[in-house]
DNA sequence: AAGTATACCAACCGCGAGCGC
DNA sequence: GGCGCTCGCGGTTGGTATACT
């Protein structure tokens, strides 16, 4: 039966599935006149379909030579690597997948692969975020120590800085009002013995 | 078993390019 | 150059199948 939506809206023509009566009167013409001016064969096969749904039905199903079936774990790497070099050009990575129509190739990275590259890219920033905060943890873990240990004015100033983005060129900027500033505590910190690290699980 | 959500995929639609007149 | 036609492409729709609750 032909779905409600699909069912001719408009009197002129057929729309919605094709039934195999009409896969094979297409077959027949495109056998004899080739599978080109879609408007003649589609008119020649008494189909009452327009020439771009019989040009459609040929090149997505009844072409010779159509692969049908799961796509291959190496198919996919190969579509994968395909799209990440020609995007969205689904005629093209069809090109380079014998038996594989554009459509097919479409509707595959539609229900499959833009969902595991999402996954991934959820993966990815999570990996990083984690490693982001673990580093941003220590450094403050830093900063906090420096404050106890040298000048705590520098170090709350380092830690807020920091904070709301590290700019090491304003940071270290010499031409401020307030002058340059005192940087002795980074001496002494860049002298503290490694075992403080290993105490504070740095 | 029934209802609901999700996945899959065939087919449609709109647009732009190419071609002949 | 302008027009109409055909073709091909990519995006979208919506029916069906399957999984889940």
């Amino acid at each position: 039966m032909i779905p409600l939506s699909r069912r001719s809206t408009r009197k002129e023509v057929n729309r919605g599935s094709w039934t195999a009566e009409e896969d094979q009167k297409l077959a027949q013409v495109i056998e004899i006149h080739g599978p080109k001016r879609w408007k003649f064969v589609a008119t020649k096969a008494g189909l009452n379909r327009c020439g771009k749904s019989c040009r459609l039905r040929w090149m997505n199903y009844l072409r010779p030579n159509i692969k049908r079936g799961n796509i291959s774990d190496q198919e996919e790497d190969l579509i994968l690597r395909l799209h990440r070099l020609l995007g969205n050009r689904w005629s093209l990575i069809a090109g380079r997948l014998p038996g594989r129509t554009d459509n097919e190739i479409k509707n595959y990275w539609n229900s499959h692969l833009s969902k595991k590259i999402k996954q991934r890219e959820r993966q990815n920033r999570a990996v990083s975020k984690a490693e982001q905060e673990s580093s941003d943890t220590k450094n403050i873990q830093i900063m906090e120590m420096n404050a106890l240990t040298i000048g705590r004015e520098d170090a709350s100033k380092c830690e807020q800085s920091f904070k709301s983005g590290f700019n090491g060129d304003e940071f270290f900027d010499c031409s401020s009002d307030e002058g340059p500033l005192n940087l002795e505590w980074m001496n002494k910190f860049l002298e503290m013995d490694e075992s403080w690290f290993t105490l504070h699980d740095i």
